[in-house]
DNA sequence: CGTTTCTTTGAATCCGGTCAAGGTCCGTGG
DNA sequence: CCACGGACCTTGACCGGATTCAAAGAAACG
């Protein structure tokens, strides 16, 4: 999962309330760009409310989401001096925005701040690396049967809201439209899910996606 | 390109040598471990000769090989407290073992040691990404042309020797021994390799292999 | 020199991609 | 409130690249 601000506070920090003197607050509209590929990165982000996803475009049209983010959670970690990724909100959203060379004219609370992003900088390779082995070594049914579940996961238990579309989840995990669909489509159809419109669904049959995913 | 200690002596520092007072020296023999999967992370490696393989195994049998490295490479950075994957000498190899914490005692030049292994880690995700989308996105035959486009870059001119065999090759770029086979020869079949035994090859037309690539 | 391990090649199969068509959802404006 | 239009999603049919299974061939090693 990737790195949760929740540690700050274990770690001693008052409480989120802190973190905004180091930061400034935006609210971003479904679809907007929160930073871009390629642009420099001196900002890291905490996502406050909505979803976020990033994604890389190749030359010759093909695009790789590199990940989804949810409240509370850490991003634009994902390169050193540039972003390899861009970022998009794929909803209204609101997000905490701090710069990181600022974070050197805080003291301690600011030294502390830093090194919770080298934590989940290497958080977010390994992160990466578990993605890496699912695109290569698995089948697109467990692809995204692993994906509902880590979705599920992140968001808290109760039924599912999908932030994104069916492209993206595409995107995410290597494959095409047509076999999300077709594959969501077999997973409802074999109980395991119960889909209520496209974006919202239960796990009907959690042991049975489990096994789907061969975790 | 994995991180090269080249850049330590751009930053000022002697020389090789100097580094060598930070670690000890290692001999490893062809197969030989050079760290478990899951074991703590408390050493970085500098491969001073041979060639190593990264690779994770999983409960049902199916292997990720992370990465390879060759000499002058730092490697073993790869997670923040344990190893997530497992290092393996792919031939005869000598390693600088290198121990993390041992670093803070050495004052400003350990410092800047440290800043390196940062900066390497950061390379790390980066490769990661690219390899990511790789496995995602490419046919067999775009990911074996890369692979062999980035060895013959990472290991110099002329002739190429691959250190590592068939299987990791295709444990690697998430494929099986069969196609890997396949696809040598067809592009030897095709005069873009010239293969002289089943280890040692020349590209002979470089640019009929990037169209491959598809870079 | 024999044995073992690794590699190549062939043939059959199948999963997933592609192409195509139809359906559903949702916002907008009449 | 309803009709329209566009974006998104689903489903079907077909096709092809890659995997799988099988067997022969080549290299490595003691």
């Amino acid at each position: 999962m990737p790195f949760d601000f929740a540690e700050i506070a274990a770690d001693g920090l008052s409480d989120a309330d802190a973190l905004h003197s180091f930061g400034v607050r935006m609210v971003f509209a479904a679809g907007e760009e929160i930073y871009a590929q390629d642009e420099n990165a001196e900002f890291v982000y905490r996502l406050l409310r909505g979803a976020v996803r990033t994604s890389r475009l190749t030359y010759d049209g093909r695009r790789q989401v590199g990940d989804f983010y949810y409240a509370g959670e850490l991003f634009g970690l994902e390169a050193g001096e540039a972003h390899s990724y861009a970022a998009e909100a794929l909803g209204a959203c609101e997000v905490l925005v701090v710069k990181k060379s600022a974070l050197r004219l805080y003291g301690e609370e600011g030294e502390r701040f830093t090194r919770l992003i080298w934590a989940a900088t290497v958080n977010e390779l390994r992160r990466t690396q578990k993605h890496l082995f699912m695109l290569g070594h698995r089948t697109a049914g467990e692809k995204i049967s692993h994906f509902l579940l880590d979705i599920a996961e992140r968001t808290g238990g109760g039924p599912i809201t999908l932030p994104m579309g069916r492209q993206d989840i595409a995107d995410y995990l290597g494959t095409t439209i047509e076999t999300v669909s077709r594959t969501l489509s077999q997973l409802q159809a074999d109980q395991v899910l119960k889909f209520d419109g496209l974006r919202l669904f239960r796990i009907t049959h959690r042991a049975a996606l489990e096994r789907q995913a061969n975790i």
